[in-house]
DNA sequence: TAAAAAATTTAGACAAATCTAAAAATTTGT
DNA sequence: ACAAATTTTTAGATTTGTCTAAATTTTTTA
């Protein structure tokens, strides 16, 4: 497989796990920052080796094998992530276009190494969840914050957008997984959140709390 | 650059490092183990990328812009061999291939920290020196092991044949980095040596010496 | 339900990296 | 010095991955 084929794959995959069951050659095209037409000529490749289902003008979807494939890359993706922040200091906002040149080295043997080093990690440093080394995938049900009622407390476990900008907003708010959060008040006019957060309180717009994963906590 | 374009000024750079000043297509061919037909395309291309000095018919050698670009390469691959035995456990016999492609990962920062992580190492496992991150580049002065008069003893420094067959014939004699040995006897007739080597003596054919970097040791 | 709009595919082109076969230049040997 | 051998380059083709522009199919809408 080509690092190009290998990008398809892990789009279409994370496509589908937006909802979405059959995936359109335009999504797929604006995912991968390409046009249509170079989408459709992938997509016959990929279907010619079995790695999707695909029929003209009907959309895409994953084979068996597909998904096989793209549970390895992003199992490679996120361990690479989880090494450079644990390993060689990086910060999480740093790690994701470097994992996106390592998940494409081949070697079985160096991952298998590489998430014994780790200590056989479970999430990355985004909170997303490790694909283990037979495809088992789990499938985070967490909650995001701003779908949390008035008074709920809850840990937060994980990001929704994981862009350096979005990253370093959370950093420069001292907000980071693992924290605790209290949800105090709701702004009707614009759906903000008053949360306290270490001792501190912090306004928080719609579109942060919607982007943070959040585990809630029974009191 | 393109992991070929690098390729390829990776293998002019150690041609040039086995005596050869000026380097013919055919012997690039043969050692990129592609057509020369291939090589003159990929000269002209690093010729107008300002890499190498090529002129049709004239053979080629590196800029020093070249150099800079090879020496960078050459610092990653060793570095990331240091890791896959240090980091990871591999045996030096495996290594060589991985690093082939994490040699083309593109980031400074990520080559600085592993470095770093290392504890700047100055030789890989394999007994080649490191360039530095300024294109420093320690030539070894070493003598080959079929080099040394007879009495003589040296310590084992590095490997000149570094490939996977050879390092597990090693392995399988006990010969490691490191080890001290003495030349007791030169046999005339296929130039084996007999050594000392750990408390035992040990029959190593021309073929072997030949490719066993040693340091002498004055006494 | 037919025209308009949107989505998708096809056709044709291009750059990178490779190949084979043929032509041209250089080197060697007598 | 010149023919033969060798080396190197050129010409033309192929694969991968991309593009633009045009054609086709599907969906929407009036
Ligand atoms: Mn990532
Ligand atoms: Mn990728
Ligand atoms: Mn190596
Ligand atoms: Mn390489």
């Amino acid at each position: 497989m080509t690092h190009s084929e290998e990008n398809y794959i892990k789009a279409i995959f994370h496509l589908a796990n937006t909802g979405i069951e059959v995936i359109s050659t335009n999504a797929l095209a604006e995912k991968m920052e390409t046009k249509p037409s170079s989408v459709t000529d992938m997509m016959r490749r990929l279907s010619k080796k079995g790695l999707v289902h695909y029929k003209k003008y009907q959309g895409v979807s994953l084979t068996t094998l597909g998904t096989k494939t793209a549970l390895s890359i992003i199992r490679k993706h996120r361990l690479w992530e989880v090494f450079l922040v644990e390993k060689l200091g990086f910060t999480w906002d740093e790690v994701h276009e470097i994992a996106e040149q390592l998940e494409h080295i081949k070697s079985e043997k160096l991952i298998d190494k590489l998430d014994e080093l780790l200590d056989f990690p479970k999430f990355d440093p985004h909170g997303d969840p490790i694909p283990g080394k037979n495809g088992e995938f789990m499938e985070h049900d967490n909650q995001l914050l701003s779908q949390l009622p008035i008074g709920s407390v809850a840990l937060c476990v994980g990001v929704k957008d994981s862009s350096a900008v979005f990253l370093r907003f959370l950093d420069k708010n001292s907000i980071a997984l693992g924290n605790k959060m209290k949800i105090i008040e709701k702004e009707e006019f614009d759906n903000s959140l008053r949360i306290l957060l270490n001792e501190r309180e912090l306004q928080i717009s719609q579109q942060i709390a919607s982007n943070l994963y959040v585990k809630k906590i029974e009191l």
